[in-house]
RNA sequence: GGAAGGAUGCCAGAGUGGUUGAAUGGGACGGUCUCGAAAACCGUUGUCCGACAUGUCGGACCGAGGGUUCGAAUCCCUCUCCUUCCGCCA
């Protein structure tokens, strides 16, 4: 969320900001935070001079006593009631001004850096890098999921019957395909320095809200409801929320994590005819890089982790393109996204396999992730993530693009990981 | 699942209801000493909110939330978490 200093500060800015989203009420949003703000403010003021006056009293209620002058006490005792009831009246007031303040500062979305273009859609979105040329196909090629059915390397039905639509199972060289790929993205984000990590699929309520999932997008993920945890949707929400509650010093900077985990995603409403076979999962795996970084150096980070991402892509010689999202295509928490798409040929279609996103201090604000600076004042880091990558469509498109009249030939980097070169 | 114990500052660890934001020790930082270091000695060691002011003043914070009281780290209630033992088990 959005910081109050910033919000009285630069005012003018987060409203221009965050019409780019197409925020309809931003000023009305805007202006009842900074109204709130003052009278939470006022209310303090009063408040905290009761009190001071208050303690004073106490204090000398307590001398009196000790001075065996019991009835100046008594009389002081009765004055203070007086001001117990007043402070009582305020308190409850300022906890109403708090609690309204965190309700409002809740509803609005993350202010889009500068460069972000405005716009409604993905129609809007930008493409700022675009990569390898797109294969040309038999006339009889295969999308992904007649493909997994004529190698039997995923099984779609099997998932139905042990759990649902969307949890597929995969066999043979389909898992052992996963498998090379998880290792192959581990030791690539290992290489780059970033730490592995094996945090828990499941978090705590604390942890959604650390990371933005909640409040508001309950629905969008799998709840244990007997020990009132979340099944994750990202390796975001576990590895960022490490840094819940943490003062790092400035020579840690930045943190660089990696993670492989298993995502659950309910997608409640969200089927249609585009999301066959591997489009759209329940359940997936993916490997995500997580970075700390200092206020300054958070967009050139981005850039690095956008490039290690499009390494990964070239190296599994897959034509993708690179895409600035516009405002209104932007996720909630974030101020710069990037999302790295794959054309996957026989669908005809670019896949979203990666977002890469820099979300500046409104994370770290919630999960109050800060650092001392050498002048010793705390000071908000700004976190950052991206998926490095997320599996089911990298494979949809390797197989649909590597297809051939012999089988399905595995790209050269891969092949020392899964052991064999076509499949068959 | 059963039983018991606990939660205090960066860590360890005190704390009779009334200058306790909190003893003491350790660590870290600064200084003295030294060619340098160690040791020793001296000093510093919070966060959040607010008000005027780039410093001061006020308020809050001893797991969380309530309560009792003029006054709560200290008493009472609820919740959360942790540890240990037993049971079950990968």
């Amino acid at each position: 969320m959005l910081t109050l200093q910033i919000l009285r500060e630069q005012t003018l800015t987060v409203i221009d900001g965050l019409k780019k989203r197409n925020l309809k009420d931003a000023e009305l949003l805007v202006g009842q935070i900074l109204e709130n703000d003052k009278l939470r403010r006022e209310t303090q003021g009063t408040l905290d001079t009761l009190k001071a006056k208050l303690n004073v009293d106490s204090k000398k209620i307590g001398e009196l006593m000790k001075g065996g002058k019991a009835d100046e006490a008594t009389a002081l005792r009765t004055a203070v009631a007086a001001d117990k009831d007043k402070i009582k009246i305020l308190e409850e007031s300022l906890n109403d001004f708090e609690k309204r303040q965190l309700d409002l500062l809740y509803k609005i979305p993350n202010v889009p850096a500068p460069i972000v273009p405005s716009g409604k859609s993905a129609e809007d979105n930008i493409n700022v890098h675009q990569h390898g040329d797109t294969p040309q196909l038999l006339p009889d090629a295969l999308p992904h999921w007649e493909l997994i059915k004529k190698y039997d390397i995923i099984d779609f039905d099997l998932g139905i019957k042990i759990s649902g639509a969307g949890f597929p199972v995969y066999k043979g060289k389909g898992a052992r395909l996963q498998r090379a790929l998880i290792n192959f993205f581990l030791n690539e984000a290992g290489n780059a320095g970033y730490k592995e990590m094996q945090p828990p699929i499941v978090v705590n309520e604390a942890s959604g809200y650390g990371t933005g999932q909640l409040p508001d997008k309950e629905g969008q993920m799998y709840f244990v409801n007997e020990d009132g945890l979340y099944l994750i949707p990202t390796a975001e929400v576990p590895i960022t929320n490490l840094y819940r509650d943490v003062i790092l010093n400035e020579e840690e900077l930045p943190i660089k994590n990696v993670g492989y985990t298993p995502c659950f995603r309910r997608e409640a409403g969200s089927w249609g005819a585009h999301v066959r076979g591997l489009n759209r999962l329940h359940q997936f795996d993916k490997v995500e890089i997580v970075q700390v970084s200092k206020p300054e150096d958070s967009d050139r980070i981005l850039e690095e982790m956008c490039l290690h991402v499009q390494g990964l892509l070239e190296k599994l010689e897959l034509p993708y393109r690179k895409l600035l999202l516009c405002g209104g295509d932007m996720g909630f928490n974030s101020a710069i996204t990037y999302d790295m798409e794959v054309f996957s040929a026989a669908q005809q279609r670019w896949l979203e396999v990666s977002s890469v996103s820099n979300f500046g201090t409104f994370q770290a604000n919630r999960l109050k992730l800060r650092y001392k600076t050498q002048e010793g004042k705390m000071q908000l880091l700004h976190t950052l993530n991206g998926s490095a990558l997320a599996l089911p469509r990298i494979v949809a498109s390797l197989l649909e693009n590597n297809q051939t009249p012999e089988g399905i030939r595995i790209p050269k980097v891969l092949v020392p990981y899964t052991g064999f070169e076509i499949i068959n």
